[in-house]
DNA sequence: TAGAAGTATGTGACCAAGTCACATTACTAA
DNA sequence: TTAGTAATGTGACTTGGTCACATACTTCTA
């Protein structure tokens, strides 16, 4: 089984030669990850190179007091940084990733990655892009952190994960754990948001209700 | 002229063949940079791969709001992994460097690095491994803003800034952007330090006095 | 189906850190 | 010497994080 439809799904390898195609598409491997999946971590370095073709990976990051951050998600038509870079050598990191869904994604094998490297152009820039989207990102992280006020972030992190249904099925732990914050200033501002009637929350979910009053909060200078 | 002192500094480019290192030195050029001067930020991409020989460059953001943080340095031995991301094809992003003393650089031009990305595999470790080590330093960086307490920051910061001779020429206001806090809040500390005896400011100036009690306080949990 | 245990959320007091406004103190260049 | 500028000091206030504990909802079990 050859078939090459995950490919389409990133733009940055779609001008590949035919050759470095044929290459890539043979020594891939569909796999499957269950939601929950610990994909890598300390400790627990990734074998291969991973393509998230469906699905989505949290990478986050552990305090040694325990509190956690999200650095950012891996979606559908990405790879990660992390796991490029540990693969390449460079063993040690503290962030973990996880399969936040089910996730189902394409591994090549290093060998083959260290080949298509060297072959193809394309592949390399394909790479590296990804590198620098991962460092802007993580710039963005820290600008956020260091810079704006948290129900300005917490707006954001709302509207993102929300999707089209605008429910969002987190407690206030894990929304804390997104922004890197404590629990109880994620319940004070979820329940400000929800005096205002821009959400409604119950056990576990939170339902966005007025998505462009938060839009206008996310966008504040 | 190829003198090839320089190479003799980047442990990770030492071990590569004859021939590829023939073709490093004859490509390269060493560049001399002024205190003070912008390698590279929005709008103004690097024009070839730089490899830091002496001096140092600082990476910060600049906030909206005007505030500035700095990302990490690049010292002798090092290069930026931003400017290999930017020279890879990636271009959008909001952090500049800025040479924080008179900087001696290689530069390797763009298609000289490309070939020997392809040529050799020790060269393509040494350029993976640094996005590793940048990668992880911001997921550093991220931790301490989220997590870690002003005055340990402050202290390390000091320690690491403060050298052998144990003098560092910042204002308050360098300090608060080394941190991505505000100045007043800086004051402060650097005032409960001296009261203490850790250090002695003037104008300008801090001294590190009990560079062991910084330590200590460094080092807290 | 009641009770118990576990998880999620609410709340007030307090502390740490960032903001604002303005005063004071050093340096620098006429 | 004296403006003028840059650096630092300070108090009042707001925001955000911490701590301790209360309350409420779920699930498991007897």
């Amino acid at each position: 089984m050859t078939t090459a439809d995950w490919i389409s799904a990133f733009p940055g390898l779609n001008k590949l030669d035919p050759e470095i195609t044929k290459s890539l598409i043979e020594a891939s491997k569909v796999v499957h990850l269950p939601a929950g999946t610990r994909i890598f971590g300390p400790g627990q370095a990734p074998q291969a190179y991973l393509l998230v073709t469906a699905g989505r990976v949290r990478i986050q990051q552990t305090s040694d007091s325990g509190r956690e951050i999200v650095l950012y998600r891996v979606s559908p038509g990405e790879s990660c940084a992390l796991t490029t870079a540990c693969l390449m050598g460079f063993e040690d990191y503290q962030a973990e990733g996880i399969a936040e869904t089910d996730v189902e994604a394409v591994t090549i094998p290093r060998a083959t990655f260290d080949d298509l490297i060297t072959r193809s152009p394309e592949f390399r820039k394909f790479v590296f892009t990804a590198f620098g989207v991962r460092i802007t990102n993580l710039c963005r992280v820290i600008e956020d952190i260091a810079f704006s006020r948290i129900d300005v972030r917490l707006a954001q992190r709302l509207l993102e994960l929300g999707g089209d249904r605008g429910r969002i099925e987190f407690t206030h732990q894990q929304m804390a754990s997104e922004l890197g914050t404590a629990r109880e200033v994620i319940s004070r501002q979820l329940n400000e948001f929800q005096r205002r009637g821009w959400i409604a929350t119950s056990r576990g979910i939170i339902d966005i209700k007025q998505p462009q009053a938060l839009r206008q909060l996310a966008a504040a200078p």
